[in-house]
Parts: C-alpha cells; sequence; structure tokens
DNA sequence: CTAGGGTTAG
C-alpha cells in the first residue's frame, strides 16, 4: 500500500548544498580492509579522514557484502561521524537503490538525526515508494529541529493521503504537541490513541505523559499514568522525576517503590530522580537511605547520581556531606561544582564558594549559565559587588545575559548592593521576567529602607496584569515593605490577598503579617495572626516578641520569650535583642540586664553591638550612668561610635550633662564625618539651655562641612500618609501641629526611676548564674 | 533490515 506523495505538498527548502557524497572517481588504492567494521563498533567517536572513507567506498562494492550497509549507518548515527553515512549514501545510490522503501527510509533517517532536514527531505521527495516509517523518520526530523508546524504539515498529508499510523507514528506526534499551551492538538491526539486502541502502549503512554505533564494537567497524567497496564523503568523514572519536580516526593516515593515491588531495576536516572525528589516533602534522613541504596546498585560512581546527593546535602545544610560525595565521586563535571558551590551559598559560605570558583576557573572550563547564576548568587549573599561586577563581565563575554536565572541573579546582586538604578537596568533589559525576578527587585526596594513602595505597587499591579502569579516571596517582601512604610491600609489589603491566594498560610508570609502589623500600630492583629498560624518557626517567635517590645509591653515580650523556650524553639541573637529591647522600654531594666548576663552562657550568644547598645541604652535610662561608661570601656566594642552615641542619646534623656560631656567627646572623637553625631551632642547642650555650647558644637559641624540627612516619620490617617521631617514646615497644618507639640511639651514631665541597688555583674567572663526566672508569669 | 517514549544532576 504504497502512496506515492507530491511534495509540492510538503515544505522544500532550497537545495543551496547537496548532500550527496561527491562521487569524485578515485582509484582503489587498497583492497577493503575488514577490520573497518570492528574500528567503528569499537570506538564511539572515531576520527575519519574523508580520504579513508573515499577509499573504503570504493572499494564497497567489491567487498562489502550488501547486506551490511545498515549496521554501519547505525554507527555513523552512534558515533557522530556524518562522512560515514554519506559514504554509505554514495554507495546505496551506485547500488542503485537509494530510492527503494528500506534504504530510503535509512537514509531519512540518517539525515534527520544529524539535523541534516534539507537533506532528509531531498531523499523523501525523491524516494519511489514510501510507507509509514518513511512518515514518521521524518517527522522525528523536523521535531528534533524544533519545526513543530512542518510535523503537523506532514500529519495532515499522512491523514489525507490514508497512510497508516502506529504506536511510532502517534509517540513521535504527541512529542509535537508539548509546546506549552498548545493542548487542544494534544486532546485530539488522545483521542486518537483511544480510538485506535494505542491506550495501553508504553511508549504512547508515556508521551502522553508528558503531554499533559507539560501543559500542567496533573490529573490527566495521573489518569493516563493509571490506566497503562505495563509502565516500564522509563516511564516510571519521567514520572518520579516529575513528581519529585512538582515537589511531591511522597508520590515520587510512592512510584519509586512500585518500581522496586514489581521487580524492575532501578537505573542511573532513576536514582538521581528520587534524590531529586527528597528535596521536596521528603527529607534528608530518606535521602542518606538512597544514597546507601545506590551504592548497594552500583550506581553511586554516576556523575549524576552524585550531583543529586552534592545538592541535597547542601540544601540541608550538610555542606560537609556535600564535600565528601564531591571528592568520592568518580567523574565530575561543571554541574558538581555548581552543585558544590551553591551548598557553600545556601549555607552562608559565599566567601567559600567564590574563593573555590577560581579553582574552576583554573580547570579551564567552559562556563554556562546555571554556573554563574550561582557565582553570582554567591557574590550577593556575601555582597561582594567587586567580585559581582566582574562576573557580570563575564556574563556578558560569555554572551549568557538572556539567561533568565542569570539575570535575575544580576537584579539580586544589585539590589542586595543596594545599588537600585543598577537592578532596575538589569530588570528592564531582562525579557522573560519570572516571578523570582520581581522578587529580587522586591529585595532591592526592601534594602533601601527608602520611598519605594509606590514603585513596588505599581511593579506588583504590572506583573499581575502580565498574568504573572505572585509566590510567597513577593507577598512576604510587599509585606516587610507595608510595614517599613507603616502602611496599615496596603497592609491589609495585602493581607487579605494572601488569604485569597491560600498564601496566609506560608510561615514567612505569616511572620510578614506579624510584623506588618506590629510596625503599623495594631498590636491586637498581630497576635491574632501569630496566635492563628499552625506551623511556626523561631523567626514567628522572634516577630511577636519584637511586636511587644516595640509596643512597650516588656512582661508579654519576656512570657511568650518563656513560652517560646517551653516549646522547643532555640532563641538566637535576634530574640534576645528583642526581649532586651522590650525590657529596656518598659523600664524592666533588671530583666534585662539578668538575660544579658546569661545569653552566652545558657543560649551560646555571644553578645554582638546590638546587645551592647540596648544594655547602655538600659544601664542610662534606669539611672546608672557611671555603671554605663565602665560598661562601654569593658566592652569590646569601645571604640564604636553606636554605643558613644546611645550614651549621649540616654545622658541628653536625663539631662545629664557631666557624663554627656565625656560621651560627646568619644562619640565626636569617634565618629567626626557623621552630622547625626553633632546634632545629637548640640541637641543634649540645647537641652539643658547651654545654647552657647549647642552653637558651637553646630559651628564645628559647619566648618566641617560635614553633610545633614534629614530625619523622617509618618503617620497614616484616613488612607493618607504624612511625613514629616525635623523642624519641617512643610505639612498645611504645620502651624497647628507645633501649637498642640508646645501644649503637650508643657504638660509633661520626666521621672527618672533613680535605683541605687543595681548590681552590674556582667563581666568579659561568662557569668555562672543560670536558672532565675526572668518575671512572675502572674504580671501578664 | 529501517522509525517510537523518559535526557535525569546545578
Amino acid at each position: 500500500m504504497y502512496t506515492l506523495f507530491p511534495t509540492s505538498l510538503l515544505p522544500c527548502p532550497p537545495k543551496s548544498q547537496s548532500a550527496f557524497f561527491p562521487l569524485k572517481a578515485k582509484p582503489p588504492s587498497s583492497s577493503f580492509n575488514s577490520s573497518f567494521k570492528l574500528i567503528y563498533a569499537q570506538s564511539p567517536k572515531p576520527k575519519t579522514s574523508q580520504l579513508s572513507i573515499i577509499s573504503s567506498v570504493s572499494t564497497c562494492e567489491q567487498t562489502l557484502s550488501f547486506n551490511d550497509w545498515p549496521q554501519i549507518l547505525q554507527i555513523s548515527i552512534g558515533s557522530g561521524d556524518l562522512f560515514l553515512g554519506q559514504a554509505i549514501h554514495a554507495f546505496l545510490v551506485k547500488t542503485g537503490s537509494q530510492n527503494d522503501a528500506v534504504p530510503g527510509n535509512n537514509l531519512v533517517n540518517l539525515y534527520a538525526k544529524f539535523g541534516k532536514l534539507d537533506d532528509a527531505q531531498r531523499v523523501f521527495d525523491e524516494m519511489l515508494v514510501r510507507n509509514t516509517i518513511t512518515w514518521t523518520s521524518l517527522m522525528k526530523g523536523y521535531l528534533q529541529i524544533n519545526d513543530v508546524e512542518s510535523v503537523f504539515r506532514i500529519v495532515s498529508v499522512m491523514h489525507k493521503f490514508e497512510e497508516e499510523f502506529n504506536e511510532h507514528t502517534i509517540s513521535v506526534i504527541l512529542q509535537a504537541c508539548n509546546t506549552p499551551g498548545d493542548w487542544i492538538r494534544g486532546e485530539q491526539m488522545h483521542g486518537f490513541v483511544i480510538k485506535g486502541g494505542f491506550e495501553e502502549n508504553v511508549f504512547v503512554g508515556t508521551s502522553l505523559l508528558s503531554m499533559y505533564l507539560r501543559s500542567g494537567y496533573l490529573a490527566d497524567a495521573e489518569k493516563v499514568f493509571n490506566a497503562m497496564a505495563y509502565k516500564d523503568v522509563r516511564c516510571l523514572n519521567f514520572m518520579i522525576s516529575e513528581y519529585g519536580k512538582m515537589g511531591h516526593g511522597e508520590k515520587a516515593m510512592d512510584v519509586f517503590l512500585h518500581m522496586l515491588g514489581s521487580g524492575l531495576e532501578p537505573n542511573d536516572y532513576t536514582f538521581t530522580s528520587i534524590i531529586t525528589a527528597c528535596n521536596g516533602d521528603i527529607g534528608v534522613e530518606v535521602g542518606r537511605q538512597l544514597h546507601g541504596y545506590s551504592v548497594k546498585c552500583a550506581l553511586v560512581s554516576e556523575t549524576s547520581v552524585g550531583n543529586a546527593m552534592i545538592t541535597l546535602y547542601g540544601k540541608h545544610g550538610l555542606v560537609e556531606e556535600s564535600e565528601r560525595v564531591f571528592y568520592e565521586m568518580g567523574e565530575r563535571n561543571l554541574v558538581s561544582w555548581t552543585a558544590l558551590l551553591s551548598a557553600y551559598v545556601k549555607n552562608s559560605d559565599s566567601e567559600k564558594a567564590l574563593v573555590r570558583f577560581l579553582e574552576v576557573l583554573d580547570h579551564g572550563i567552559y562556563l554556562d549559565s546555571s554556573c554563574l547564576a550561582t557565582v553570582l548568587d554567591g557574590c550577593s549573599e556575601c555582597k561582594n559587588l567587586e567580585l559581582g561586577l566582574q562576573i557580570h563581565g563575564f556574563v556578558l563575554k560569555l554572551g549568557h545575559l538572556s539567561d533568565v536565572n542569570v539575570g535575575t541573579a544580576l537584579i539580586d546582586l544589585y539590589a542586595k548592593c543596594r545599588n537600585l538604578q543598577s537592578a532596575r537596568m538589569a530588570f528592564n533589559g531582562l525579557s522573560g521576567k519570572t516571578i523570582a525576578s520581581f522578587n529580587a527587585i522586591l529585595a532591592g526596594f526592601t534594602e533601601m529602607d527608602g520611598n519605594e513602595e509606590d514603585d513596588a505597587m505599581l511593579l506588583f499591579s504590572q506583573l499581575r496584569l502580565a498574568g504573572a502569579k505572585p509566590d510567597s516571596v513577593t507577598f512576604a517582601r510587599l509585606l516587610t515593605l507595608s510595614a517599613g512604610q507603616a502602611c496599615l491600609l496596603r497592609g491589609k489589603s495585602l493581607h487579605a490577598y494572601t488569604i485569597k491566594t491560600g498564601f496566609e498560610s506560608d510561615i514567612a508570609v505569616g511572620n510578614a503579617v506579624i510584623t506588618m502589623y506590629a510596625k503599623c500600630g495594631s498590636i491586637e492583629d498581630a497576635y491574632q495572626m501569630f496566635s492563628s498560624m499552625n506551623d511556626l518557626d523561631s523567626i514567628s517567635w522572634n516577630a511577636m516578641v519584637s511586636a511587644y517590645a516595640l509596643h512597650g509591653q516588656g512582661n508579654k515580650a519576656i512570657l511568650l520569650f518563656q513560652e517560646m523556650e517551653r516549646q522547643g524553639f532555640v532563641p538566637d541573637a535576634i530574640t534576645i535583642l528583642a526581649v532586651l529591647q522590650a525590657c529596656n522600654y518598659s523600664g524592666l531594666w533588671e530583666d534585662g540586664l539578668f538575660l544579658f548576663n546569661e545569653m552566652e552562657p545558657k543560649y551560646g550568644v555571644r553578645p554582638a553591638v546590638e546587645h551592647f547598645c540596648c544594655l547602655v541604652d538600659l544601664l542610662g535610662r534606669s539611672g546608672h550612668l557611671s555603671e554605663a561608661v565602665d560598661f562601654i570601656n569593658k566592652s569590646l566594642f569601645s571604640d564604636s561610635p553606636l554605643l558613644w552615641r546611645t550614651l549621649v542619646h540616654v545622658c541628653k534623656l536625663r539631662g545629664d550633662l557631666s557624663f554627656g560631656k565625656t560621651a560627646s567627646k568619644h562619640l565626636l572623637e569617634l565618629a567626626p564625618e557623621e552630622a547625626g553625631s553633632y546634632i545629637l551632642v548640640s541637641n543634649m547642650y540645647a537641652g539643658r539651655g547651654m545654647l552657647e555650647e549647642a552653637a558651637k558644637v553646630r559651628t564645628v559641624m559647619n566648618d566641617l562641612k560635614v553633610g545633614k540627612e534629614a530625619g523622617c516619620s509618618w503617620i497614616e490617617i484616613n488612607n493618607k500618609v504624612h511625613r514629616f521631617v525635623a523642624s519641617g514646615k512643610d505639612h498645611p497644618q504645620s502651624t497647628e501641629i507645633y501649637v498642640t507639640l508646645d501644649l503637650l511639651k508643657a504638660g509633661m514631665k520626666y521621672t527618672p526611676n533613680d535605683s541605687t541597688d543595681l548590681q552590674l555583674i556582667w563581666d568579659p567572663v561568662p557569668s555562672q548564674q543560670h536558672g532565675r526566672r526572668l518575671v512572675d508569669p502572674q504580671v501578664w
């Protein structure tokens, strides 16, 4: 049933170059070497000179038996040696069989495999008889060069000529239906599959699975999967891999166990996919067992399995395990290196990643976009803009700028390094932005803590209009921005949006909601969020303790801190700082001091400069200025302007000039370039009526030409944000505001809490005191 | 005789 097909219906590319081997007669110089085939069979990529092929071909007629050519064509395809195939083509032309069905099919297949569709098409056109195999081979060729439209043109012509479609043909066509968004053709083909009774064929089934999964129809894919009578290793591997990519580790595991249960042998693909799937909801312990099992199956030395292990351990904070796999694996490639660098970056050891990146360069490996994106991530994680700029140069030189991961990493780098202008340029220049690119530029806005919120919301609406879906990171960052701007209305509407989209249950989003409400003034809503969350992490606790601190509810902060410990969450430096601040703002200086004394011995948290600042403030506010000075001098941070500034501030509050003068001297010596220091000192004198001293400090400041950045505060009333600059008169109601302010000032009375029974037990040598309760729980 | 599914790892 062969049909001759009119070539005019098929796309016929310009025949500029002939693929036919130039058969310039070259006399046989020697007899055909009978080991010819053997050489090819043994060496995967032999280097063959044109000359030896010509001489071989010329002797084919005499020495090569006619039936040997299909095997040599296989060798040609397998070894990537097109010359050899072309030689066989020449041989077939000479024997006059090139237009017959079987030789022709082989030649169409040959050229299709090498992506030479001009040549494949030409052989096809000149064939005298064609069958299903001819058509299928040609379609496969067009598919491989991503010419999907040609595939479907062939399908319709094939149909018109009532050529037979078999399971081979169907699976090729199904692959052509993989274009995202083009599921209609796929559904039609599925109907054809059922009608033609191809449903149970494992090849067709796998192609169908792939088609549905790539279009995002998991339920349909699962229906097909369950309907398949026989599933082989490749089909199961595919399903494991796809479940893993979707984060459905448990389902991937079910398929894996099904594979073992049905007696099929897992291969390297299987292990690579199932180990990767552990990154979802399974966890590293199962991953470890799989690692062991891969040893048993003798697949642990496979590069891709090792790479998957490096990544798995890296993602779970086990960098040393990643390193061990890296050193023990047989063969490493760029992916192995990138996985290792990524493990360092993810575990906050980007410096190491950047150092080891030099080793990659030393190896002379050609860098790809994934490796560059990882290194850029490393640069932004440790804010190494200098190296980042050099990598940006690499990116340009190697032509990877259009890669979306590289582009996003560049946005992130510039955003984290507070170079918002470059971040914007990278963002605007990136085509095919993803939600990650958007999140990266948002990080820049939050990093700048300036007035970028309107820009962020504008971008957000653009993104939604473009049909992109915000993720949990987007919401967390937008909420953080609203919190920074104390924009309650916007924060609330974002909160509503997270409820609607289901992201409210995400811990990071919930934590951002807590902080947003706290910073926008609603401690009740913050607590409402905190108490309604199903999953809490230590950041949630930190957020809520900080919220109480911010609202001056010291006792609640301390009780929450104790509850946090009771529930087994480990307090970190941020928790301790929040509780210290809470104690400070609420005048619970004894509790604060007690906590400070035991933070290192009991919680293993070494006090950082922020903790010292907080304690200086606490000591000063409670009237222990002399102890505060001692404390600073004994600390590691005695040359930090931060501590002295805090002390000046507290002296100003208390109107204590004797300590104030000492503190001011230190501050202005340590930070002569900061305008804020002069203003603070000047205000301290002015506060005590010493206007001459105040003016003197200002004169020094002006003489030194120290610039001053205006401080700014704002409040939201009736959905309108009112901004105030210190001593500013821009607000339309500023006259009334100042009058009211004076009235308030007149009514205020400062009552310092001068306790005398203070015991400063802090000492650089950790104290041994443990076990005291911070406050009586009944206070709450 | 010849044609078909999964290209896994960062």
